[in-house]
DNA sequence: TGGAATCTGTTGAAAAACCAACAAAACTGC
DNA sequence: GCAGTTTTGTTGGTTTTTCAACAGATTCCA
């Protein structure tokens, strides 16, 4: 692409970030963005149509930059999940002044929903690679189940300005997400002796 | 002066600043200062004639800057020289890496010159303004002694990594050259008595 | 020494960004 | 409610930047 488009649409997302940790998105003109950005107001026309959306492209940025960050092989050119687990909190934690607005600020409902959909088709591929076999009803429930508490778990993060590294609470959620895909597997019976272990 | 060239302009000149504090101005290359400034290679040829043309021009735009924000009036709008002083220790410490890496590299001799030009027409402002009179002769020894120390004590400075604030190195060099803007006026027979106090 | 690779400086055409100006809409404060 | 200000979205003409390609110079290293 473009070098002068590049640059331009990165000042003017980021620009829109910064202020919007600053004040409320329905405050933000256009003309503030410009020349937050140290761009012209008409390069933002060029490129988007309004306000909105340029939240949306801003979204869909992050949000597309997070996965690829997520998916990216190890070294040896094996998956490593937990690695993309903990590649996605160190992206988060990076940008963290986005993520943060967006979660909280009320103006932007839509994005806690973004970011589920993207859980939930990471899950999915996890449970695939994981698992053998698994009915769609169940698989849904749980991918919906998984989706839900890893969301909530990022959410209790930013809210609660990080109160552990991204290392630690990859960790923990980690923990949590094999357990839930394992167990699934195993019959109620056998459950009930192994807790009571 | 439109925006893109402003932006540009400092992206390159700050590029080169970056890249002179890792390596020799000789082993930079115009390439490397176009992928660091994030720009085409193009460009910098449309601004400056070479990488030298380009250091002159750097040089210059940061001692116009130094001289700019030395010289504005205080609140009261009367000029007080005392507090033009340490600001432009403040810009000094601010712009560091740009200064510790001119009058360090060996590469840029002429920077040394430069500094100690602009400091002599500062110190020719002081003494027309505080004194009354003074044959050309004296004036111009004393130009050349005061402006010798100023640009060694800021050397100085700058090689031993600013081992005060600007503040403290303001106060002790304005009151050396405030001795000897007043000690010329006294005559030699009052002086030895007043050092003898 | 000789060949490959890199760097330099220049060109022309295409794309993007700039700016100033505009009318219409929205917001302000009296 | 209304005058005054600000914001919006669009336009056209101008300037700058980009990109790709070029030949010549320089550096590297085998």
């Amino acid at each position: 692409m473009d070098r002068r488009i590049k640059k331009n649409q990165t000042a003017i997302m980021d620009a829109l970030i910064q202020l919007m940790a600053e004040k409320d998105f329905e405050k933000i003109t256009i003309h503030e963005i410009a020349e937050c950005a140290n761009v012209n107001r008409g390069t933002i026309y060029s490129h988007y149509l309004d306000k909105y959306d340029l939240l949306d492209k801003c979204i869909e940025t992050q949000l597309k930059q997070l996965i690829e960050s997520c998916l990216p092989v190890d070294d040896k050119g094996t998956y490593s999940s937990k690695a993309s687990l903990l590649r996605t909190f160190e992206l988060m934690e990076k940008n963290a002044l986005f993520f943060r607005t967006l979660l909280t600020n009320k103006g932007v409902p839509s994005f806690r929903n973004h970011l589920q959909e993207m859980m939930k088709e990471g899950i999915r591929e996890q449970i695939d690679e994981n698992n053998l076999s698994l009915d769609d009803l169940r698989k849904e429930i749980l991918v919906q189940f998984l989706s839900s508490a890893t969301v909530g778990v990022i959410e209790w993060w930013f809210t609660h300005t990080m109160p552990c590294s991204a290392q630690e609470i990859t960790e923990q959620l980690w923990a949590l997400l094999q357990l839930n895909q394992v167990l699934p597997f195993i019959k109620q019976s056998d459950l009930v002796t192994q807790i009571s272990d």
